[in-house]
RNA sequence: GCCCCCAUCGUCUAGUGGCCUAGGACACCACCCUUUCAAGGUGGCGGCACGGGUUCGAAUCCCGUUGGGGGUGCCA
């Protein structure tokens, strides 16, 4: 949460005009022309940094020079780090930088500490990418008049498989796209908690508010972390199953009762969703696997997945499909009578229920894995399970 | 190249000199439960990168090596 803001760097400009004017009156800054090209000309090595060509040159503004600053040829910079103790940075080999660009816009290290600045920030916390820029923003600070620089907090960074930094190009780094993914806000706030920290305990799903009482930057590690999505994955099926059913009913809406939804939006019951809820609840670890779980009810026909098939239909399959349509047509429409009415169907056949079951479940669901059946079939009720019963049968 | 940061099971971590025959979680494996799949239960596999110190004692402190990451823009 946050309690000011935002605020837009590109209207605070007459700030950072006044503070670059500021460094030029203090000798602190000076204008540059120099190109890249000219700059490797002189020093003949691509690895080296600003060589102070323009330093005494006295050039004054004009179109196309940047505005660099003087950095100190001696002494160290200390940052003080909550999370990294005082890391220290020889001044001598920090470059003269530019903080104002050739067009006259500032550089986001010289804004970022005029904003700091005036707005009084007194602890940054930042990933460690920004550690070693960290001097340049201290001198800068200093030059400015800024008073005592910030505290800083640099945390580690996410890094994927490959141990790189997570990156917006290569890696899947925006929190929407997880959410539209089916992962709950909680979940993934409590799972990014436990890279670089841990709750007290041996326990690491803990409600926030625990996370608030606890949590301090100087206990953050300073390695990088690696974002498990099996993990997080774990942790959001946690929170699923936590969930009051209702609850759970109103979290899958998004994927069950829109044009998203895998059937037509008008197929679509409220009351059949409610009463499976329960059960898909308990073996989603996404909210965007719900719709498998439920569509069998909400379309015309049992959407048949070819591997489920194959795998359930051989042996007794066309014995057991007759055999169940023809039980199925007299017997209780209740959960118990139709498991009841099936496992005796499969005794004939010497097999088990867990065996028995198998095209049934193709016949009128789909797919081999899915809630429980006998569940599945009371609530579709009887006509429409014959009829995918026989249809099954024909197809064999 | 130069600068900086980092290093406990495969992964995320607990551990701040003796409580560590290193604890937990995810993953994996086995078994139990069971109408599929899950969930749940029980058990298992698995780690202090390496080498020197310091100390009565080191995962914990120091140095080095190796390995990894980040930075090095008139980007943010």
């Amino acid at each position: 949460d946050w309690d000011e803001g935002p605020y837009f760097q590109s209207e605070r400009g007459a700030l950072y005009d006044a503070a670059a004017a500021k460094l030029i009156a203090d000798g602190q800054a000076y204008y540059c022309d120099c190109t890249r090209d000219s700059l490797l000309l002189r020093t003949g090595d691509p690895n080296r940094g600003y060589d102070g060509y323009c330093r005494d040159r006295d050039l004054g503004v004009a179109p196309g020079r940047a505005l660099r600053f003087r950095t100190p040829d001696a002494g160290a910079t200390t940052v003080v780090d909550l999370i990294r103790g005082r890391p220290e940075f020889e001044n001598e080999l920090l470059e003269d930088f530019v903080v104002v660009r050739g067009d006259g816009r500032a550089i986001f290290l010289l804004a970022n500490v005029v904003d700091d600045i005036e707005m009084r920030i007194s602890l940054v916390i930042r990933g460690e990418e920004h550690l070693p820029n960290t001097p340049k923003a201290q001198l800068l600070w200093q030059a400015l008049g800024g008073g005592d620089p910030p505290t800083w907090a640099h945390v580690p960074v996410l890094v994927n498989e490959k141990r790189q930094k997570l990156s917006k190009r290569r890696d899947k780094v925006a929190l929407e796209q997880y959410r539209d993914e089916g992962y709950l806000a909680p979940a993934m706030r409590n799972y990014l908690m436990t890279l670089g920290w841990a709750p007290p305990g041996d326990v690491e799903i803990v409600p926030w508010t625990v996370i608030e009482e606890t949590f301090r930057l100087e206990d953050v590690n300073s390695a990088p972390a690696y974002f498990d999505l099996k993990k997080l994955a774990a942790f959001n099926g946690e929170y699923i199953r936590a969930l009051a059913v209702d609850e759970f009913v109103d979290a899958s809406r998004p994927w069950i009762a829109g044009g998203a939804a895998p059937w037509p939006p008008e197929r679509f019951d409220p009351v059949a969703f409610a009463a499976m809820a329960p059960l898909v609840q308990e073996r989603v670890t996404t909210l965007a696997e719900v719709p498998r779980y439920v569509d069998f009810l909400f379309l015309d026909d049992a959407p048949i997945e070819t591997a489920s098939w194959d795998k359930a239909m051989k042996g007794d399959a066309a014995a057991i499909l007759d055999e169940a349509a023809a039980a199925y047509e007299t017997a209780d429409w209740t959960a118990e009578s139709l498991k009841e009415a099936l496992d005796a169907v499969g005794q004939r056949h010497g097999l088990k229920l867990a065996k028995a079951q198998a095209p049934v479940r193709v016949a009128v669901t789909g797919r081999t894995v899915g809630p429980p059946l006998f569940e599945s079939l009371a609530l579709l009720g009887r006509e429409r399970t014959l009829a995918r019963l026989r249809a099954a049968r024909e197809r064999l």
